[in-house]
DNA sequence: TGCCAGGCTTCAC
DNA sequence: GTGAAGCATGGC
């Protein structure tokens, strides 16, 4: 086991980010399945501890959490005269951008599009379940996330079994893509930005918004600043629809996080 | 029950 | 180039 102090980090406000799907409470635990792996976890306050080795958690862990990274800064950075940007940043200052797998960080966000976060869950853990290696622990088994070359051989039917809808071909494409070799997701990792996301954008049902979020949570290209129905509708209530995320080069993905976060909790908790 | 969801492609014009 | 229609399905 690995115990850290860690400022600035809340598992709770990263599971509910909607940048990840397969991190949940477990009882007092915390459980995330990723790169392959699973993870338990636990949190008082700022301590947490990580119920791996050492080496797992070094070579791991510590990157996909974004440990080294100082959040404190993006925390202080909302200029004086926008309140309600300081109120989101402090309302969700325990998010961090986690460095997922491009491949999964596709598929999920190929298939977010006019899904709620609760569909999302449900379908990549029906497309995990049917199709992803069984990772034993115990007399528990989990599943991965499935490969490119797994999800290449599915039928149509196959897919849709798993609540794709009308993204069946969407996901059909990258993967077969991906598993052919056509497209390299480890080599964008090269590229800069633009050319990045216009990689990204060759792929069927891939757009500005889902080439950003994967740029974003699988890149780890804190620059990006996806644009969904939930920005969109900050932007335009609370900044009149004058916003400029260049004001927060560098890091407008993380502002962009808090805004999105705070937007949608304020949404659930007043109903 | 009906509305809406971390949008995109396609097709008029 | 721009705008609107159409899309499958689950969650609330």
């Amino acid at each position: 086991m690995v115990t850290r102090r860690i400022p600035h980090f809340d598992l709770a406000q990263i599971a509910e980010s909607g940048q990840c799907f397969r991190l949940n409470r477990e009882g007092p635990n915390w459980r995330l399945i990723a790169h392959g792996k699973v993870l338990q976890m636990r949190q008082h306050g700022e301590t947490v501890q990580f119920l791996c080795t050492q080496k797992a958690f070094e070579e791991i862990w510590r990157g996909y959490f974004d440990l080294d990274t100082d959040y404190g800064t993006f925390l202080a950075s909302p200029a004086p005269d926008d309140s309600y940007l300081a109120g989101a940043a402090a309302y969700g200052s325990g998010i961090r951008i986690l460095r997922q797998d491009p491949w999964e960080t596709l598929v999920t966000f190929l298939l977010s599009q006019r899904k709620n976060i609760s569909a999302i869950r449900s379908a990549v853990e029906a497309l995990c379940t049917r199709f992803g290696k069984p990772i034993h622990r115990g007399k528990e088994t989990f599943y991965a996330f499935p490969t490119a070359k797994t999800l290449a051989r599915c039928s149509p039917e196959d897919l849709s079994a798993c609540s794709l809808g009308y993204r069946v071909p969407y996901v059909a494409d990258a993967a077969k893509k991906v598993a052919c070799g056509a497209l390299d997701l480890p080599s964008l990792n090269g590229l800069d930005n633009d050319a990045l996301q216009e990689a990204l954008l060759r792929i069927h049902g891939v757009g500005i918004k889902v080439a950003s979020c994967v740029a974003l949570f699988g890149y780890h290209r804190l620059d990006c600043f996806p644009r969904d129905v939930w920005i969109n509708r900050v932007l335009e209530t609370h900044y009149g629809g004058r916003f400029d995320p260049l004001r927060y080069k560098g890091f407008a993905g993380v502002i962009q996080q808090y805004l999105f976060y705070y937007a949608r909790n304020e949404k659930i908790d007043h109903r």
